[in-house]
DNA sequence: AGTTAATTGCGACTGAGTCTCAGACTCCGG
DNA sequence: CCGGAGTCTGAGACTCAGTCGCAATTAACT
């Protein structure tokens, strides 16, 4: 799976293009990025580095996802709620997501109709978009089945879930 | 205009029902926010209130605006960028925003065709949707026609517009 | 190899939002 | 109309994501 070592030759051309330089920490960030293929948080990317014993500062890793989003190799999504979540844009492109507020599970779609109205709605309104982010939340079809409505959408469990990341 | 007094019954019977009540500082906070026809963030709020001399604390504007989103009388939005935005429910529903990164302005509308895709959607996908959140990010038409993109998508103005912005 | 501008890490900082707890208030029953 | 139980408030400390300034380092072109 050479798409790895793509992303950072693409990468590579973007940071030429203007005048910056690729550095061992940036391409190590883009590697790891690039084997997670899920969505993810900045402090998490940080973790895992640390994890690896590959020693990048916060600053960095917050600066190099800035560079990644521009580039159009990363883009920022919202996911229900609190921060950002970043995913890495796989050649092909676009799509959305259902956020199950029990579990906390996200499932992607990408619906041809929906996308080709929204461009619609963009002409009516003269507005000329670059992108558009849309989550639906509500409950998914597992959670519905065990238990309905398991009372409050879950901030507990979604707190303690990420306790564990000791900061530095 | 007797919309506020009405949103604080509602807000009353809610409080009720869940065992709460209604202190003046809540209703002096519906009131504000009903008195607002537009998107505003917490701070915004508890400036507001300062301004007038309704001397209420951060950690109520947002204890009070947990409520508020819960009893329904007022909505959670996430707008381009950064944190959370709010608006007040107007009886009517549900409505989605283009968000111009240039000036900042926000469009709303409301699309029935593209609501009812979302359902299609979420049928599909045995999901069962409580909300939803679209933004569609661009350049909006008088931004546009100005000066052909007109550098950086601004994060310097939008900063500087808050900087005023007194803590406490 | 040398130069120079970009980059890094560090630690201090910011800004939104949360928590704790003592004192104040609401609301209900009497 | 009063008292008590339990809710609510304000103040300030705290958390957590994200940013910034600066001195030391490094990529990349010559």
């Amino acid at each position: 799976m050479p798409r790895t070592e793509s992303a950072i030759t693409n990468f590579h051309g973007f940071l030429q293009d203007q005048g910056l330089k690729l550095t061992s920490e940036r391409a190590a960030l883009v590697r790891e990025i690039f084997s997670i293929h899920y969505h993810f948080e900045a402090d998490e990317l940080l973790f895992k580095m640390k994890e690896k014993s590959v020693k990048i500062s916060r600053a960095t890793v917050y600066r190099t996802l800035e560079l990644l989003v521009k580039s159009g190799l990363v883009r920022r999504v919202h996911l229900g709620e609190d921060h950002y979540h970043y995913e890495h844009v796989s050649g092909d492109s676009h799509h959305d997501h259902l956020v199950c507020t029990t579990c906390g599970g996200v499932i992607e779609f990408l619906d041809e109709p929906l996308e080709k109205r929204a461009l619609e709605i963009c002409e009516k309104k003269k507005f000329r978009p670059t992108f558009h982010n849309l989550q639906i939340l509500g409950i998914c079809d597992s959670c519905r089945r065990k238990g309905e409505e398991p009372e409050a959408p879950d901030r507990v469990t979604m707190i303690a879930a990420r306790a564990m990341k000791l900061r530095k």
